[in-house]
DNA sequence: TTCCTAGTGTTGAGATGTCAACGCTAACAG
DNA sequence: CTGTTAGCGTTGACATCTCAACACTAGGAA
């Protein structure tokens, strides 16, 4: 076990949390806001958040995407975006053509889902998150996340 | 970027991020580093990050914890816990005894891996996150997160 | 042409997470 | 004793994620 240990010479009294206490801190939070945010938007439309992000970044670029730009702007794997969008196929809510690669589209569901949605994932996200943080704490947030 | 003010509604030109981009950036920073600090220690040591997390657990706590109590300081759900154990007895790692509840053991295998992970853990921690930051976020970061 | 290489997408297997349903035990009321 | 209720844990089905292996295409180089 690591001594619990804040400076060199930290009296005893504050319990000053270690590094991994402030990452498990991070952790909960995290998931906390996730999970309200996902019960309230995703859940709610009969969506997973995986379905949600997708259709949430198609909508973004008009309702189409190359599957591998899809990829790089979620940062995730090719494998993953294939598994997920013959899910999301097998449901209806996107099709995929052959175009030199892969091209992505909503179709008329997913592009209703997303309209419907849209809007109460911005409510739930400033009522889970930022409406519970200061100004001033949202500013220092924002800049110490960008560094990491 | 540009000024960090807001006052009352910019009209359009994307100064200050929206709700949702900060909420991006959490999630994109909290991958990130759980991508950083488990490719340092858990895979390092052949371990998976929920491994790790239960390992972790009963180790703070002298190497045994009722199953509800170690599900309960993790958020986690029973059925979680349940198929994770089951994992990771069948790795040698614990051991599940039952006694009005189900209390979980560290097996000496389990015992030397943490003790071999744990000053890792803390180092990589560091410095994948906190020694990114100031004293004062620290602080700021503190206090927020629990208030989620 | 033929071969090589890089980029892209798919597939199958295993690990993990979530949900609903079930079984077991203890405490308690009738 | 019988039935009820609540807490705890397990199980099976399914969704998701990751990894390794494979297939297809396009663009040159030989």
């Amino acid at each position: 076990m690591s001594t619990p240990r804040g400076g060199a010479d930290e009296p005893v009294g504050a319990a000053v949390p270690g590094p991994v206490d402030l990452w498990s801190a991070f952790k909960r939070a995290h998931e906390v806001v996730r999970a309200r945010v996902i019960a309230d938007t995703a859940e709610a439309a009969g969506l997973s958040e995986p379905d949600l992000t997708i259709l949430v970044n198609l909508g973004k670029a008009g309702g189409a995407l190359r599957q591998s730009e899809l990829a790089a702007s979620l940062g995730w794997d090719r494998t993953r975006i294939s598994h997920q969008l013959t899910r999301m196929s097998g449901r209806g809510l996107v099709t995929r053509e052959r175009a030199g690669g892969v091209t992505v589209s909503l179709t008329d569901a997913g592009r209703e889902t997303i309209t419907a949605v849209g809007p109460g994932l911005d409510a739930a996200v400033r009522r889970h998150f930022t409406d519970k943080l200061s100004a001033q704490e949202i500013e220092t947030l924002n800049s110490l996340l960008r560094r990491l």
